[in-house]
RNA sequence: GGCCCCAUCGUCUAGAGGCCCAGGACACGGCCCUCUCAAGGCUGAAACACGGGUUCGAAUCCCGUUGGGGCCA
C-alpha cells in the first residue's frame, strides 16, 4: 500500500493559474492517471496576505476548463494549509523534543550583518548556529543539520544532485510569530498526505536538500523526486506576466481549446518520438518522465496557434457551435437560435481560424450584414458595370430555382460564360456585396446558408450603397 | 556574489557511441490545387555553443571555457 503512486498540485492562490502551473499540473496529472495513483490537489495558502478566495476559485476553473479532475483536495476539507496549522505544530513540537530542531533568538539585524560578512568573502550565507545548544524556549525554531557531508537528491529527470552540507544552514522552521515557514509545510503536508512523487518546477531544486533533511529528521522516507524544467519567454527568462498573456484563462478567453492548450503544454517539454499531436488518451498512455527534457523551454504561442487551429478542424462543428456562442456574444451579436444552422456555417469556417474568436471574426457576416464594404475592393469592383452585374445576380438568383451552393455554382459559370467573364470575377463581386470583404469561406456556400432572400436583399443593398457613392465620386 | 541546473535548426524537439555530412513539427520562402482566404500536397533554407580529452569511431562519455536560467541573499 505504501507504494501507492500518489503526485500533487500545490498551487498558491495569489493570482491566476500560469501557464507554467498549468503544465506542472498536467504532468502530475498525466503521471497520476498513466499509472493509475492518485492526483491530490491542495492549496498552499499559508501566505494569507497573498492568498484570496477568488484566485482559488480562478484557479479551480482553470483546472476543470482543462479537464485535469483531481482525486483528493478542495472543497473536501484538510486540503488547504490553513487548515493544518495543527500538523505542522505538532510535527514541529516533535522535531523540537527529539532535539532535531532548537529555538533561536537571533535578531533579524544580527543575521543581517552576518549574512554582509559571507557576502563580501564571497561565501555563501549560513546561519551561525549560535544558539544550537543555548536551550531557548522560544524564537524561532530551526532544524539542527549535520555539519559534515552531502545531501544526493536522485532525481528523475536530472539524475544525482549532490549538495555540500557547507552550503546548507540549520534553517528555519517556524517563525518567531509561530508561522510555518514554506519548506517546512511542504515536507509535512507531501509526508502527511503520503506523496509518493513530488512533480514540481525546476525553481525548487535547490530547496531540496533542505527538505530531505528534514524529512530524515522526521524519520519518514524520500518521495521520488522529478524537477520539470522552466518555462520561458521570449528571451530565455523565466515566463511572466511581462512576457504578456501567461494565464490560462488567457488563452481561453482567446478561444483555444481546452484539448489544444493540454497539446501544446504536453509537448512542452516532453516528447514521444515525431509526434505532435496527441489524444487525452494518447497523453495517458504514453506519458513518461523518462522523456521530460532537462532543459527549459520557450513558449511559442506561434505553434500553440497551430495546434488550436488543428483541434478546431478536429472538433465537431455541432460542439463548435455550443462553445461559440459566448464569443459571439462577446462580439456584440445575436447567437442564433438554431445551432444545426450554426453548425453548418462553422463547417465552412472551421479550417480557416486559429481560435474561436478568430472564428467569430471572419464569420461575422453569416449573423449580421456588412454596413461597410472594404473600400479599396469596391473602388475596383463596385464599377458601373459591376453595379449592373449586381443586379442582374440578384435577378436571376431570385428566380434560381434549388438554392444550394451546387446550383448556385452551376448558374454562376452561366452566367460568367454569357457575359465573357471569368468566375472568379462574380465570385468576388458577390462577395464583396455579401460578406463586406474578399475573403471568405466558398462563396456558393455562404449564399446558400444565407439564404435567398437575405442573399438577394445584400446584392440590392450593396448595389445601392454602391450607386451613392459613385455618384459621390 | 555563493550554490545548483541547462546547452541539437529562430522556436519545440528526435537522438540513450557507429543506423546522423543529424530526423520531425511550428514559423519562414517557392510550387501545385483553387471563386477569395484558408486548409491540403510537394519543396527550399535553417542546428549538434567553443576547446580539450576518452575511443577504431562522439551530437551522444569525461574535463574545462563561454553563455543562459534558477535558488539563497
Amino acid at each position: 500500500m505504501s507504494d501507492a503512486i500518489r503526485v500533487r498540485f500545490p498551487p498558491s492562490p495569489s493570482g491566476h493559474l500560469h501557464v507554467g502551473g498549468a503544465r506542472t499540473a498536467l504532468f502530475n496529472w498525466l503521471f497520476a492517471r498513466h499509472h493509475g495513483g492518485v492526483f491530490v490537489l491542495r492549496i498552499e495558502d499559508t501566505d494569507r496576505d497573498r492568498s484570496t478566495e477568488e484566485s482559488i476559485e480562478s484557479i479551480l476553473e482553470a483546472l476543470r476548463w482543462l479537464d485535469l479532475d483531481w482525486d483528493e483536495g478542495p472543497p473536501a476539507p484538510g486540503y488547504r494549509q490553513t487548515e493544518r496549522l495543527e500538523i505542522y505544530r505538532a510535527h514541529a513540537e516533535r522535531l523540537l523534543a527529539q532535539g532535531r530542531a532548537y529555538y533561536c533568538d537571533c535578531s533579524p539585524a544580527e543575521l543581517d550583518a552576518q549574512r554582509q560578512v559571507a557576502q563580501r568573502r564571497g561565501e555563501t550565507f549560513r546561519y551561525s548556529r549560535r544558539c544550537r545548544d543555548r536551550g531557548l524556549t522560544q524564537g524561532a525554531l530551526r532544524l539542527r543539520i549535520p555539519a559534515e557531508g552531502e545531501t544526493v537528491i536522485q532525481d528523475l529527470i536530472h539524475g544525482p544532485v549532490t549538495f555540500d552540507h557547507s552550503q546548507l544552514d540549520d534553517w528555519i522552521l517556524v517563525r518567531s510569530d509561530g508561522g510555518p515557514t514554506y519548506n517546512f509545510c511542504v515536507v509535512v503536508d507531501d509526508v502527511t498526505m503520503r506523496i509518493s512523487h513530488v512533480i514540481r518546477g525546476d525553481d525548487h531544486l535547490s530547496n531540496t536538500p533542505k527538505q530531505v533533511l528534514c524529512y530524515q529528521a522526521l524519520g519518514y522516507a524520500l518521495p521520488e523526486f522529478a524537477h520539470v524544467p522552466m518555462i520561458l519567454g521570449p528571451d530565455r527568462s523565466r515566463l511572466s506576466k511581462r512576457h504578456g498573456a501567461t494565464s490560462v484563462q488567457a488563452f481561453r478567453d482567446a478561444g483555444v481549446l481546452p484539448q489544444a492548450m493540454v497539446n501544446y503544454l504536453a509537448r512542452l517539454g516532453w516528447s514521444h518520438g515525431d509526434q505532435e499531436v496527441f489524444t487525452r488518451e494518447e497523453l495517458i498512455e504514453y506519458f513518461d518522465l523518462k522523456h521530460v527534457g532537462a532543459s527549459g523551454a520557450v513558449f511559442d504561442a506561434a505553434k500553440l496557434e497551430w495546434l488550436s487551429q488543428h483541434w478546431i478542424k478536429q472538433t465537431p462543428s455541432r460542439q463548435l457551435a455550443e462553445a461559440i456562442l459566448p464569443f459571439v456574444e462577446r462580439a456584440g451579436l445575436r447567437p442564433p437560435g438554431d445551432l444545426d444552422w450554426l453548425a453548418r456555417a462553422i463547417d465552412t469556417l472551421k479550417e480557416r481560424a486559429k481560435t474561436l474568436v478568430e472564428m467569430v471574426e471572419r464569420g461575422r457576416f453569416y449573423l449580421e450584414a456588412p454596413r461597410t464594404w472594404e473600400p479599396r475592393a469596391a473602388r475596383e469592383l463596385f464599377t458601373p458595370a459591376g453595379l449592373d452585374r449586381l443586379g442582374l445576380l440578384a435577378e436571376r438568383l431570385e428566380a434560381v430555382g434549388e438554392f444550394d451552393a451546387e446550383h448556385l455554382e452551376g448558374l454562376y459559370r452561366e452566367l460568367a460564360a454569357e457575359g465573357g467573364l471569368k468566375l472568379v470575377d462574380l465570385a468576388q463581386l458577390t462577395r464583396l456585396a455579401v460578406t463586406g470583404g474578399t475573403a471568405s469561406p466558398p462563396i456558393f456556400q455562404v449564399l446558400a446558408l444565407l439564404g435567398r432572400t437575405e442573399t438577394v436583399g445584400r446584392l440590392r443593398a450593396a448595389r445601392a450603397a454602391g450607386r451613392v457613392h459613385g455618384a459621390a465620386r
